[in-house]
DNA sequence: CCGTATCCCGAGGGATACTG
DNA sequence: CAGTATCCCTCGGGATACGG
């Protein structure tokens, strides 16, 4: 809790975590939380519980090693999930939502199905805006 | 709804709209809807109702003029919200969310606040890590 | 198996200037 | 007011190769 210190000590936290203020941490942390293979990390992990890597890489079909490795780095980070490392032979990690991590399921879950469920709808307007315009 | 045609027309609709699916159009659109400038768009006219095109650029803090109407365009092409000129002196242009980008608002609502909500346990884990990291 | 390290290209996106 | 048009540069992100 980020607190002012004031002389009486007996301030506000600063919540002022407005993502309409320019610069503000949340509007960066909602891209974050919002980008594609965020989601889909994020998705996958709240799905079908602990993850190795090569799973994840197989289940989100395109993702290169890098942004599969940036995003998980990234998503420890924030603590949204927890690696965990077993030194075995040969070595297996694996991935798992962290009980913060778990309080998002809900919103992406939302947002995902949101895109699934309206996916025709925007083709549909789509191509009438195309259309549209191919006659100006 | 599209569907397939066969002999019998007693056909489903494809609905391998999966996301976690190689170059699905829903993939695309879920990384468009939750892109930085789509959302904090989408919210505004959500809160506030239709907007003008000055309006919003005050509102998204930072936002270059650029972004702001590319956003724009896109959300317009995908049939999320509708623009409407009043030819007067000067012009005047409104921006306000049709139905279908209405049933976005509460996935995005939600997003948004999860993400002002927990800011501060992501920042308090990014602090964690770092320190973690600079020992090693 | 689970990454890291490079190289490299094209898109993203800011700043600025101009127009109906 | 509400954009469009350019310039320009950063960096997202893919491909590839190598290391623990």
């Amino acid at each position: 809790m980020r607190l002012v210190t004031t002389a009486e000590q007996v301030s506000e936290p600063i919540s002022s975590w407005d993502p309409y203020t320019r610069g503000c941490p949340s509007r960066d942390l909602l891209d974050q939380i919002g980008s594609k293979w965020a989601v889909l990390v994020l998705g996958e992990l709240g799905r079908h519980g602990p993850c190795r890597f090569t799973q994840l890489r197989r289940q989100l079909a395109g993702v290169s090693e890098k942004m599969l490795t940036q995003t998980l780095r990234t998503l420890e980070r924030d603590g949204l999930l927890r690696r965990t490392v077993y030194p075995e032979v040969p070595i297996r990690v694996e991935y798992e939502l962290t009980p913060l991590g778990q309080t998002l399921r809900g919103p992406l879950k939302a947002l995902t199905e949101w895109s699934v469920q309206h996916i025709e709808d925007v083709l549909e307007a789509r191509e009438e805006y195309d259309e549209r315009a191919g006659r100006r």
